[in-house]
DNA sequence: TCCATTCCGAGAGCACCGCTCTCGCAGAGC
DNA sequence: GCTCTGCGAGAGCGGTGCTCTCGGAATGGA
C-alpha cells in the first residue's frame, strides 16, 4: 500500500463531501436527487460532479453502498450486543434495530428497499452487503440449531420447494432444515413488510403505539420460528 | 341524471384515452411518467394535457385510484368464487389473486405500495379503495369466528396494543378480538412483503419455483391465524 | 529548473421535463 | 347570426442529466 498522494488525498476528501452533500439532500427532499443542486450546495458547477461520479446513478449506487453497510453495522451490533444463548432475545434486538434505522433513516431505507428506479440496476457489489440483516436472522436459527435450543418443525417441505430452499441455505452458507429457513424468511418478509407500512403506509397511521404494534407482530414470527428465551 | 352533451362526452372519452396511453407508458418506463411523451402518443402538444389534468400529480391520482379499485375487484372476486366455509381456500385464493395482478401490473403495484414520490400526497379518496384487499382478508376472519369454524387465540393482547387494535377494528367495521385481528394483519404485511420482495428484490431471484414458495409462506400464515378448510 | 502531462472547474449547449400564458379557431347555446 | 365557452397550438420559463471544450493549476520526470 504506497502512500496515497496529497491529489488523491484531496480526491477522496471530495468524493466523501459529494457523498455528505448528496445524503442531506436525499434526507430533506425524497428520492429526486438533484446533481446540480448538490453541486450548487457545494459552490460548483455541475459539470464539476462528473469528475467524481460518471452518472447520477453512480452517486446513487455510492449512497445505496454505504447505506446497506450503516444498516448491516447496526443490525449486526444490536445481535452481538445480546446474550447468544438467548435466541429470541438476539431476534427481537435485530429486528428493532432494522426498524430504528429505517425510522431515523427513510430515505435511504426507501433506496434501498423502495420501488427500483426504473432504469437503475444494482451492480453486483450491493448484493453482499445487501444480504447482512437477513445473513444476521438466520444466524441466529443456526445459532439456535447448534445448541439444540431451536428445535426444526416437524414437517418436511414439499419436494419442489424443499430442493429450491437447501440450495438457497446453501448460497447462503447456512446449514439449516429448509423447513426451518423457510419460516426465518417468513420472519424477514415480515420485518420488511412491517417497517414499509409504516414508513411508506398510512394504514397504520392510527395506530398509536407503534413500538408496541411492531413487538408483538415480530414476536408472533418468533413463534412461528420456534425461538425461545435464555435459560 | 341530464343526458351528457355531445361535449361532456367527448371530453371523457378523452380523460380516458389519455389515462389508457399513460398506463401503457407506465408499464414500459417505470413510475417516471412523463406528460409530454402521453401527449406526443396523442399526437397533441403538451399543454393540451393540461385541459384534463390538471397537474402530472392530478394524472397519476387517477391511475392509483384505477388501480386499487382493478386490485380490488380481483381480490374481492377470488374470495367470492370459493365456498364461503373454506376459510383457508379463501385465504389462499385472496392471496394469489393479489400477487398475480401484481406480476401482471408491477409497475402500477410499485405505484400503490412502492417507496411514495417525495412531493405526493394521496388525496382521501383513495383511502376506501385502497382498503378493500386488506378488508377482504378480515371478512374471511370475521365470517370464520361467526360460524365458529375459527378460534381466536387463547391470549388476549396487552393493554395498550388492545385497545388500539380493537378501535382499528371499529374503524374498520370488523368486530374481531384484537389478538385475532392482529394476526390477520400479520397475514396482510407478510403477503405485501412476500410480493415487494418478489416484484422489486433479487433475494428470491434464486427460487426457481416462486409459485411453491408464495403458497408455502402464506399457508405459514394461515397456520398462525388458525384458519382451517372446509369440511 | 523547466516542461509535458494530468487533473479539474467553469461555461456553453443539447434534449428533456412540468407548467404557464396567450392566441386563434371551432363548436354550443341563445 | 352572435356570443361565449372549450380546446389545441405555440412560445416561453426554470429546472433536470449529461457532453464538450477551454484554460488554469498542480504534478512529476528530465
Amino acid at each position: 500500500m504506497v502512500a496515497p498522494s496529497l491529489r488523491a488525498r484531496v480526491r477522496a476528501g471530495m468524493i466523501d463531501e459529494i457523498k455528505a452533500v448528496a445524503r442531506r439532500h436525499l434526507a430533506n427532499d425524497g428520492a429526486n436527487l438533484s446533481l446540480r443542486a448538490v453541486a450548487r450546495d457545494m459552490g460548483m458547477v455541475s459539470s464539476a460532479i462528473y469528475r467524481y461520479f460518471p452518472s447520477r446513478d453512480d452517486l446513487l449506487t455510492a449512497l445505496i453502498l454505504e447505506a446497506y453497510n450503516a444498516l448491516g453495522d447496526a443490525v449486526e451490533a444490536a445481535d452481538a450486543a445480546v446474550d447468544r444463548a438467548d435466541l429470541r432475545g438476539r431476534w427481537h434486538a435485530t429486528c428493532r434495530a432494522t426498524r430504528s434505522w429505517a425510522l431515523a433513516h427513510p430515505a435511504e431505507y426507501a433506496l434501498l428497499y423502495g420501488s427500483p428506479v426504473p432504469g437503475y440496476a444494482a451492480p453486483d457489489d450491493t448484493v453482499a452487503p445487501a444480504q447482512r440483516p437477513p445473513l444476521t436472522l438466520v444466524g441466529i436459527l443456526r445459532d439456535g440449531v447448534a445448541d439444540g435450543r431451536l428445535q426444526p418443525p416437524a414437517d418436511e417441505l414439499p419436494e419442489p420447494l424443499r430442493a429450491d430452499v437447501a440450495e438457497l441455505g446453501a448460497l447462503l452458507s447456512v446449514d439449516l432444515p429448509p423447513a426451518l429457513l423457510a419460516r426465518g424468511m417468513a420472519g424477514w418478509t415480515q420485518l420488511f413488510g412491517l417497517i414499509s407500512f409504516e414508513l411508506f403506509g398510512r394504514i397504520n397511521r392510527m395506530l398509536p403505539h407503534r413500538d408496541e404494534y411492531f413487538d408483538h407482530q415480530t414476536a408472533l414470527m418468533a413463534d412461528l420460528i420456534g425461538l425461545s428465551s435464555a435459560g
